[in-house]
DNA sequence: GCAATTAAGTTCCCAAAAGGAACTATTGTG
DNA sequence: CACAATAGTTCCTTTTGGGAACTTAATTGC
């Protein structure tokens, strides 16, 4: 089975890796954060081929990652800007920056700091509960199955459900 | 240049890139994060071939984001266990899943809730500053250089700074 | 205690995708 | 009007992914 083939089930991961689940394409999105807009710009900066940089950037536009806005008079030239959607990857590339620095880089060594200018401070971003607040471990937090899961339960053996939908009955860690 | 070269900047997540910038890796991870452990369940759950789920096993096991531990009596069997780095990596999974459920699938049709069982409530999780503890929203970070950055800087060019480095003044969205 | 079954990989082979380099087609500039 | 810059394409080779069968050791069933 192909990797793509996951996102068809009713899996988020799954569907989001669709979109994000390659290496180029979460490099284009860091330096989009950072500021890159022009196809020359993100090519020099990541030094990929062109043809997968335009691969990439065309799969973004399509799901609504990215747009193109032109620029220039007349133009047949455009810049690539995050939308909503695209904007909305920041955590996830909050995510992948903090444990990179925890595990991957030397403390103190850590090549860029954030700040957070609402409140002045260098941050570590913490993924956290929006009802409660406080920071998330995966050792407190339950998985259950949402709507969908549970009406398709009740048509369908369990041993069914686990290989059409990968929903696997949650243990301890 | 490949892809993986990029983990050899000093980049946080081109390092992490480095280590879960595969689909199959993440979603052996998340099946990790519910409960998966053995070869033959990673196998069945996920429907990859066989030899690269060994090769993605043994790179997890390699960067200490799993670890191989013998079950049974005198066994050559292994359970593949999350290690304290690897349960680190939870907020990049919780960020995946957050993004797929607000953008990929229509509203009231996610497939898996959380529950944070230390205040009760279905939650969705939301990356926050460790300071202020407020939501973080990328238009309100800013992106300094940290201490090696500063210091290579003042040896360096902007320009070779850039094509070395991977750093790029920031601008805004 | 031997045969069948399960578990965890390997090996082989073909298809698909990545990577390098050169080419094209517009637009803008002196 | 020549020249450089921008945004791709095209072509070709190498690497990786995907399907299926094979191997080896451990467990279970009789």
């Amino acid at each position: 089975m192909k990797w793509t083939e996951h996102s068809n089930k009713p899996c988020a991961i799954a569907k989001s890796l669709g979109v994000v689940g390659d290496s180029w394409t979460l490099l284009i999105l860091r330096n989009s954060f950072l500021g890159a807009r022009r196809f020359e710009e993100f090519q020099e900066q990541l030094g990929l081929t062109r043809h997968l940089l335009a691969d990439r950037l065309k799969k973004l536009v399509a799901e609504e990652v990215l747009k193109k806005v032109p620029y220039g008079e007349n133009a047949k030239r455009y810049e690539y800007k995050l939308t909503p959607k695209g904007l909305d990857l920041y955590p996830v590339i909050l995510a992948l920056v903090n444990w990179g620095n925890t595990w991957m880089i030397p403390d103190g060594e850590q090549p860029l700091l954030h700040v957070h200018r609402d409140c002045g401070q260098t941050t570590r971003p913490v993924m956290s509960c929006s009802e409660c607040g406080d920071a998330l471990d995966p050792r407190r937090v339950s998985v259950i199955p949402g709507k969908p899961l549970q009406e398709m339960a009740e048509q369908m053996e369990a041993e069914q459900m686990t290989s059409e939908l990968g929903y696997y009955p949650p243990k301890s860690h």
